[in-house]
DNA sequence: CAAATACCCTACTAAGTTTATAGAGTGTAT
DNA sequence: ATACACTCTATAAACTTAGTAGGGTATTTG
């Protein structure tokens, strides 16, 4: 499951998005506005921020603000970024590969191509998952 | 990522399958031979009888055996017993469906979609993984 | 029946992770 | 100067995971 950091970074970033014309928005107000406790939000924003999504401006009229495009920012990276690797087996990730220490041997073990299969998939189909992608499709069904 | 619960029950399962022939297994055999703690995959095993897929007989000559099919024994099934669910968000599992509470309205959710597919492509991977192609995967990698 | 065998069950503990909270510090605009 | 708002460090409570302890129960064998 997603951790909780990983689900209020994606709404702060949605919501971001949505008024990137605003200029800076304070934390508090995306805060209220998603329901976020306002201190577990700022450490959620900064790191957003040291990965380069975000950009920040200090004092009165200050606040956050989107430097990537909505295009560019997808639910695989979120991910990664709070809730680490993406796979269910430290063997068959690209950027934290490490070896299963319940494996006797890598070469011969049967479970990674599956695990290695369902990691491939997800991750495809989370890089597809931008914020522009997530922010139209709420459009298209707030429509209906 | 995967328990040591689900992984050490991966592994108890493949050497139950290797092994079906010999009658039943001790938890000792399989905790030696699986550098696994003895106690836990008491406990683990314990799990996977109450689940249908194990038989064990007590006594002298006692231990446990499979059930199943190793072509009925499938990933995603352990995954579940021990892992709950494949989900990564609560309001797209089959059967643990809860609403995710950070979720304002879960029916214009521009992420649901997704994490959707996600889950539908893993579980689709992990069902066709059973322990016979685990094992006959191993076995194919051995000839080499 | 008795004794050995081996699974069954309940409770507990240690360590690690997640989800926060508190408060002082730093830079910026007016 | 001062209010504003992000930045940083430390800490704590709650929860989960991994593992341990010890006795209970059923079965086989002599």
């Amino acid at each position: 499951m997603l951790s909780k950091k990983a689900k209020y970074a994606i709404h702060a970033l949605i919501f971001l998005a949505k008024h990137q014309e605003q200029g800076p928005i304070l934390i508090s107000t995306i805060a209220e506005s998603e329901r976020i406790p306002h201190k577990f939000l700022e450490a959620i924003l900064l790191d957003l921020k040291k990965d380069g999504t975000l950009g920040s401006k200090k004092g009165k009229g200050g606040g956050y603000y989107l430097i990537k495009k909505p295009s560019q920012v997808n639910m695989a990276d979120v991910m990664r970024l709070f809730d680490g690797a993406i796979a269910f087996l430290p063997c068959v990730t690209h950027r934290y590969y490490e070896r299963c220490e319940e494996c006797k041997d890598e070469e011969t073990c049967g479970i990674r191509d599956a695990f290695l299969q369902v990691r491939n998939a997800t991750v495809e189909i989370l890089k597809a998952s931008t914020l522009e992608k997530v922010i139209a499709r709420e459009n298209r069904l707030l429509e209906k």
